[in-house]
DNA sequence: TTATACATACCGACGTGCGGTATTTAAAGT
DNA sequence: ACTTTAAATACCGCACGTCGGTATGTATAA
């Protein structure tokens, strides 16, 4: 193949079949030679001239699925318009409305045949996302006085585990009617520790992706 | 190597140095060469007659982990001189203070370059344990009236997936001081559901695991 | 002319399958 | 009860195909 003048549309493409085949089939069980193949004519080289390992690719389509996402948990983050209990509730919001999220669900990624790329999502949400996004707010809440807990960082750290982890309908292959009880159980938590963030908008969002999973599977 | 009159011994000794290999160097980073070096003699072939792949032996091998702990929750689950809260709390007393942990959390598994074995832990955890000793023992606590809940299915399945995987300072290498601010972060939220269930005694044994774990690193 | 985007050929290590052998077990024959 | 015999199974070790990764060559853009 012709060298291209744009190397990061060839990265793009790299990450692009990357992205797809390690949803679908694991990235454990996607091998350098079946991205090769999805790729059109271009080669090992190629892949090894801009990745440096199997590893590093999959770093890169994991950077790329977090990458968006935080991008909008900054811009909460640093509005000056919302409170700490404010900002909380419009992450959760702004989380599950992107529109993005029509395309993953639909994609159905099979979790269970991928132990690593859900380990990855895994850290990067508990060394990042609680940490740079929630924790600053918690502690901003805890200034303002719409939020009270003594252990902010901790707190941090549970809240994003459990709505992003334990609530992710692909990850533990939910029903609707299962993500509709953990929705429940969720709200009665956040009400626990004094956050009653989470309304029926919400709920009605995850069912419809839960429901759209479901039927691709 | 001469055959073995008691091939479960044989069985017993690869799943012996496979465990360990598996928690010292974690499952990816172990060949199957290294585990038939360490057996002393014996063969591929003979590994290959006892478990069909590499990932079967894995299985095995957490099949055993868990297997020590299932049997206590059972006991528990299955005593007649109990309501449903009091053995919520005896589980969580019991696994705590189970001297093997002690050498578990010696060997200060390194669950970062370990996803599989993780996963397949967290597998467990969600497809066992909790319907099979957690939810029974909810839906008797509502019987009884020492629980309510109107999704116990839901909530047996946070309580064992935030005890059992976010408060394990194995699989985020916490601190002492993070381990305890998780602990009472966990207090809360188990009392924001009525179950006042953990004290001091607890918090003393997690935190003097986690030191132990820290200090073997 | 140089740097870089790729192609090609190749490597060692890996998990696994398989033909074959040695040993145990148990049933059949005496 | 003792021997014979046949089947089952514990184990050996090599060969195979595939894998991730690398060294080197080549063509094109700058």
């Amino acid at each position: 193949m012709a060298r291209n003048k744009n190397p990061e549309e060839t990265v793009n493409k790299i990450l692009d079949v990357s992205y797809r085949l390690f949803m679908e089939k694991g990235y454990e069980y996607t091998s350098i030679q079946e991205i090769i193949d999805q790729l059109g004519g271009l080669s090992k080289g190629a892949i090894y001239h801009h990745f440096k390992s199997k590893e590093d690719i999959l770093v890169a389509v994991t950077d790329r699925i977090t990458g968006e996402s935080n991008r909008m948990l900054a811009d909460i983050r640093d509005r000056k318009d919302l409170n700490g209990k404010e900002k909380l509730m419009a992450i959760f919001k702004g989380s599950l409305l992107r529109p993005e999220l029509n395309d993953i669900f639909s994609t159905a990624p099979n979790f269970h045949n991928n132990s690593k790329l859900l380990f990855n999502i895994l850290h990067d949400t508990m060394e990042e996302v609680a940490p740079d996004y929630i924790l600053p707010i918690i502690k901003e809440g805890i200034k303002d006085g719409s939020i009270q807990t003594d252990y902010p960082k901790a707190l941090s750290e549970l809240v994003i585990f459990v709505s992003n982890i334990w609530m992710n309908p692909m990850i533990f292959d939910n029903t609707v009617e299962e993500t509709h009880n953990k929705f429940m159980v969720f709200q009665q938590m956040m009400r626990g520790f004094g956050l009653d963030i989470v309304d029926e908008e919400m709920m009605n969002r995850i069912q419809d992706l839960t429901s759209i999973y479901q039927s691709k599977r």
